[in-house]
DNA sequence: AACCAGGACGTGA
DNA sequence: TCACGTCATGGT
């Protein structure tokens, strides 16, 4: 008996609930918020974004997210908070200077400030529309993940999003095989798994939630060696 | 104190 | 196509 995506998203989704996902600065306190080391997770309430600032800053924390650590995103997005850049006008204002400094938490400064003068620019020149897939992974900066990460939290739109860590846990389950590119792996999530947001949002954060507690690379430090 | 994090791009073979 | 180097800060 195969294990198939669907059994993999239930026992998931019974074991850590719905996530949350994307997690938000700000956003309407009447509904559930998970509490912990990060705020900003809004769990059940799939109607985020409300806003384009929302949508924005989802958009933008997907590209500062690439290959690394929420939390140093996060630092990342409150110091473009306290200089009122979540925004793409307000963005693209900036020198390049005060836009790096403002986002070098979240690691490789020199390059996601460029990619984040290209996104804002194709925003502007967006409008109001939903980006088709071809239409961002054209701009520079924004590859399959990021693509998907955007489309699916900020514009809705059932786009499965795969990452690392879902790879490396669908390949220890070999539900694919080890040299399985991202389409690929695509298709076996997409597979069986029924094709809304909610499903989607929440299944591409439980991988997540489910490899940080157990698919970390190496152990982590055991105070018996010292 | 090394190891790695919610990737993407440029290059040479 | 593809394997490999590069980009960089901060938490554990």
């Amino acid at each position: 008996m195969p294990v198939t995506i669907t059994i993999i998203y239930n026992r998931l989704f019974d074991t850590y609930g719905p996530q949350g996902w994307w997690p938000l600065l700000e956003h309407d306190g009447s509904n559930p918020t998970r509490t912990g080391d990060i705020g900003g997770y809004h769990p059940e309430n799939y109607r985020l974004p409300e806003t384009q600032r929302q949508q924005f800053e989802i958009c933008i924390g997907a590209i500062l997210t690439q290959n690394t650590a929420w939390m140093n995103v996060e630092k990342a997005l409150h110091n473009l908070d306290n200089i009122n850049a979540i925004s793409a006008e307000r963005l693209l204002e900036l020198s390049d200077d005060t836009l790096k400094d403002a986002i070098k938490p979240s690691g490789y400064f020199n390059m996601k400030a460029k990619k984040l003068q290209g996104f804002a620019t194709f925003w502007l020149e967006l409008g109001q529309r939903t980006p088709k897939r071809d239409e961002l992974l054209a701009v520079w900066g924004i590859g399959p993940e990021t693509a998907d990460c955007m489309r699916l939290y900020a514009w809705q739109e059932p786009d499965f999003v795969i990452d690392a860590y879902t790879r490396r846990i669908l390949e220890h389950l070999r539900c694919i095989p080890a040299d399985a590119d991202y389409d690929e792996t695509r298709a076996f999530c997409v597979d069986g798994l029924e094709p809304t947001v909610p499903v989607y949002q929440e299944c591409h954060a439980l991988f997540v939630e489910h490899a940080k507690r157990h698919y970390a690379r190496r152990p982590l430090a055991d105070p018996l060696l010292g």
